[in-house]
DNA sequence: CTAACTTGATTAAACGTTACATCAATTAAT
DNA sequence: ATTAATTGATGTAACGTTTAATCAAGTTAG
């Protein structure tokens, strides 16, 4: 309806120049009191709001950023709750700071146009792969941008990762503690550097330090999906009499695992016991409750969100580029002392 | 880096004006087909990307949706994964009709100038309730939008909603299917015509065709989060002599109920049946699997779009305002035949 | 009392598009 | 052979801002 006063109208009505108007919005120049208040008075009246793409047209900048999150991921759709999490804490951070949040999912052939067609300030990336398409032409694209567990290794990009390594190992160690042995890892695509990898690593040092051998036939690598951690206990059960617990890299597939062992007639916690990664809220509703390693998803989206904006507005030495955030063992019912299988 | 090339740069370095340029781009006025492949040329060089902001500040139009949720809703955060397949289908449907899609989680004070600035093209609003403030505030803004399960009485209105009075019906003629007789409702807020309110209407039909009583003490009304599930628990085992079903109306708070019953001792199925609302891809997965009503939210999403973008172009009569999909249960582990209570 | 600031405000250019009106050069119709 | 229509292309205003340059009037300094 009063879709089109402009910066014009409010001029007119005020009774002054429409630079003056702009500098009173913008608190710029001089401009009197009196005029301020009357400028401020009509504005109000008339419901005025300055254009975006008028001002990013100016500007050439938007006050827009993009998550930017991969719904396909080989070729599945993604179902993985967490993603979800992030989301809310991107979105939730963008609007403290007056910047709105475009939602892209990128497919594989993604092509990054839109970027530049938006003048987007900026962009947060969840879990690139290094060599991946899509993050070359992310890196084409020349804007700020901050990714989110992708360990990479230019120490230039903008990165918060979580402490993989350590939430591997403090998994691992707990399952030792308990008394186990013969732990398989349940992982989703291990590349080198990446948080699987990471975790993977840390579950070696656990079994170092503690003397315990590690076999590699048990780990599983396997879609990091609920499906995928469905179909990983077909192959896990064949190990059924040599593996006493699971470690798996996400909650989603440790959800799947669950259920999936469970169809075969193998119950966790007393069959096996079962340690997952995130702490998605689902994971204290199951039955039985999912132990599993803890990290603040809400608040890794907020830090991106001022890490991005603190990066667009050139306050580079404000911060460190790579942020690592801590991670914990959050000890539920999946998990219980080793007992002989029998 | 390449972030300045524009129109005026394609028309001189393929020698024609930028009239020219643009009509090669839009295909719209006479050029010559040599003309056209030269500039198409030269914008592949120079791989030019229209500005979004200067097109609409011309146009009026952004190409920019907004998908509008309820991220804290009665003072809770919303956990509930329903929201996240939808804003998925959304996305996807946005992306095939090269729109982009702003993701908003509205707070209680959410003021919607937003709308103005950016130019937003049309809305998809998420559960809005007809008398709520930010309900009001939409409609004011004037701009197209799709409600989702909001069943709001204005006939104008373009709305997409469950067929949740069959949906109630069905789950609980299934549940009498199996002999129970004592089946309790575990609802959101109930509010004359809303979601939960129709679900509830399908159970009185389904209750009264069987020649059962209905107890109203039987009905409880709660948050619906996985939380609100779980604190239901307590309420009911008051009643669990009395009680041999529950029928929750989302799948979240079913998750949470059933949880909330097992801690307290009563197990589900074996002890009670439950019956969910929505079938998110982890009821599938859950221990016991969920019997629910399905709906199809990713095509929920996609149908919203098309709805919305028919609007905005003015194709009215191609689609009806108000568009109700079915439902169908699904049956799984969470609900068995009555047995009395031991 | 003039010169030099300060204050409050204005003018106009520029940002990258689109679309309307115009025009020159062909081609077609009488 | 003249007039009319068509084709291909251009010039330019307009969209709503911001900002640098400018200006008039009032104030202060010497």
């Amino acid at each position: 309806m009063n879709n089109k006063v402009s910066i014009k109208d409010i001029a007119r009505i005020a009774n002054v120049s429409i630079a003056t108007v702009s500098n009173v919005i913008n608190g710029t120049g001089r401009v009197s009191a009196k005029t301020i208040s009357r400028v401020n008075q009509v504005i109000q009246e008339q419901q005025y709001v300055p254009s975006a793409s008028a001002r990013s047209l100016k500007d050439k900048n938007s006050h827009l950023i993009a998550i930017v999150v991969p719904f396909i991921e080989k070729g599945m759709l993604q179902d993985n709750l967490f993603y979800w999490e992030l989301v809310r804490g991107v979105e939730n951070g963008a609007r403290h700071h007056e910047v709105q949040v475009i939602l892209v999912g990128i497919e594989d052939d993604e092509d990054f146009s839109f970027v530049r067609q938006r003048h987007l300030d900026g962009m947060i990336v969840v879990g690139g792969y290094e060599q991946s398409d899509a993050y070359r032409k992310i890196l084409e694209t020349g804007i700020p941008c901050v990714f989110l567990d992708s360990h990479l290794t230019n120490p230039d990009l903008y990165q918060i990762d979580l402490d993989d390594e350590v939430g591997g190992y403090l998994g691992t160690k707990h399952l030792i503690g308990l008394g186990h042995e013969a732990i398989g890892v349940l992982t989703g695509k291990l590349e080198e550097g990446g948080v699987n990898y990471l975790r993977y690593q840390g579950y070696l040092r656990a079994m170092k330090e503690s003397g315990i051998e590690s076999d590699p036939n048990l780990i599983f690598e396997q879609a990091s999906s609920i499906q995928g951690g469905y179909q990983a206990a077909q192959k896990i059960v064949g190990f059924k009499e040599s593996i006493s617990a699971i470690f798996a890299f996400s909650d989603v597939t440790a959800m799947g695992l669950i259920r999936g062992l469970h169809d075969i007639g193998l119950h966790v916690p007393n069959d096996i016991s079962v340690v997952g990664f995130d702490d998605i809220f689902y994971a204290h509703y199951m039955i039985p409750s999912l132990t599993t390693i803890k990290q603040d998803v809400v608040s890794k989206g907020q830090i991106a969100v001022s890490m991005l904006l603190d990066q667009i507005k050139g306050n580079e030495s404000s911060m460190k580029r790579s942020v690592v955030l801590p991670v914990s063992l959050t000890v539920r019912q999946s998990t219980i002392p080793y007992k002989k299988y029998s």
